[in-house]
RNA sequence: UCCGGCGUAGCUCAGUGGUAGAGCGGGCGGCUGUUAACCGCUUGGUCGUAGGUUCGAGUCCUACCGCCGGAG
């Protein structure tokens, strides 16, 4: 049976970089490419339409949230996620490995799966690999993830290597699980910061038959030269794995360039639209906070260079002016601009593989950004 | 006019003898497979005015000023 997805990409002359295209049921993707995070089947404050205007090809959806709320059962029966949210593009759903680390406080984990106390009304509930994979396969996403452990990279190397290990044995289990033929499913490569765990991790990882491979535990708190070593370490031992390359949880605009010079394809991340509803927009200008005092009287759009429909329509003074008034609206135009902005920043590094001009791009983004990403390897 | 209550940070208010506080607001920051319209830091006051008692007064006493309520 083949893979219910195709990815296509070639090598370019800025580092590892990959330039591609991965085909879903629902759609093609280019590559390098953004995911924005719906954890709970929308991504906060936009609606689909938003999220077509603003370039986006894929989201990520969440396993563990839409089961206790509104149970994937129900989304099934009313037609799966796709049509449940109504958004026809390629779904990603995350496996509620992440919650094992966010919500660490309300579960504990065993070598067969995951306990926890509801985070809505305190009900046990138990996640295992073969779970995590039914519910996936009840949503009806275009890519299911393993269920892996993360772990805080800086734990010592010891329980560190224990997640990995467990996360090894999870993914054969999520693989055995697995029996829709319309859905990818991708493993998860752990290991934390320590090199010789990520090789074995990889090595692990890629030995099995997935449609892809995702680079997860990063961004939990590690340094970003710690990230950047540790995604050199990733790709020396992929070598030449011809599957996509999946990043998982980065990141910020200086994370993308780091990241997509190490062979990397995919992102999700939550902060375009999580930091977008406190004010934080991400501009040619680098970060701008909608909520300073020196906003009030600009007249300006929050970004001179974008055109999405908050930039062509308002001003910095008049989103200042919503935020502090707790309007609703300061959260969609946020939201919009931010993603919107992440959307064209992953066009931009696409074209820039395409006509050599990504050493150009690169040097300019870090600039307006604060140019604080290490070079590393 | 009399009686009572109240005057403490920009706002609403704690604090009844021992180093002036909270919430909100204001000024900022942080967020990386979302428990996040969240969280954190910070700036704000000759405690209505003037006297008095006391080692020590936002706190007790006196007068005055202001606001509110009641009586006439």
């Amino acid at each position: 049976m083949g893979s219910p997805i195709g990815f296509v990409s070639r090598t370019t002359a800025a580092g590892l970089a990959r330039r591609g295209s991965l085909t879903t049921p629902h759609g093609v993707i280019e590559t390098p490419q953004f995911m924005p995070v719906g954890t709970q089947a929308t991504v906060k404050a936009l609606t689909p339409g938003d999220l077509r205007a603003a370039g986006v090809q894929v989201i990520l959806a969440n396993t563990y949230h839409l089961s206790l709320r509104p149970g994937h059962e129900r989304i099934a029966r009313l037609g799966g996620l796709h049509r449940f949210m109504g958004w026809d593009g390629p779904i990603l759903t995350d496996s509620g490995g992440f919650q094992v680390f966010s919500l660490a406080h309300l579960g504990r984990v065993d070598d067969d799966g995951v306990t926890f106390a509801s985070h809505l009304d305190g009900s046990p509930q138990r996640l295992t690999p073969e779970r995590a994979i039914e519910i996936q396969e009840a949503l009806g996403s275009d890519i299911a993830m393993a269920f892996d452990q993360l772990v805080d990279a800086t734990l010592p190397a010891a329980e560190v290597a224990t997640a990995m290990a467990r996360t090894h044995r999870w993914a054969e289990r999520c693989l055995a699980a697995h029996t829709r033929a319309d859905q990818a499913l991708f493993g998860i490569v752990q290991g934390g910061v320590d090199p010789t765990l990520r090789q074995e991790s990889v090595g692990a990882i890629a030995a099995l038959p997935f449609d892809g491979i995702a680079i997860g535990g990063l961004s939990v708190g590690e340094s970003k030269a710690q990230m950047a070593s540790t995604l050199d370490v990733v790709a020396e031992a992929l070598g030449g794995d011809p599957r996509v390359r999946y990043l998982m949880g980065v990141g910020t605009p200086p994370d993308f360039f780091t990241a997509v010079e190490r062979g990397i394809d995919l992102f999700d991340c939550v902060l375009p639209t999580r930091v977008a509803r406190t004010g934080q927009l991400w501009t040619s200008q680098g970060k701008l906070n909608m909520r300073n005092a020196r906003f009030l009287d600009d007249p300006d759009p929050p970004d001179v260079d974008c055109g999405c429909e908050t930039c062509r329509n308002h001003s910095r003074a008049y989103l200042a002016h919503l935020f502090r008034a707790e309007e609703l609206l300061a959260y969609r135009l946020s939201s919009l601009h931010n993603v919107t902005y992440t959307q064209d920043l992953m066009r931009r590094i696409r074209a820039a593989l395409d006509d050599g001009s990504y050493g150009t791009l690169r040097e300019a983004v870090m600039a307006q950004y604060g140019g604080s990403v290490e070079e590393v390897g």
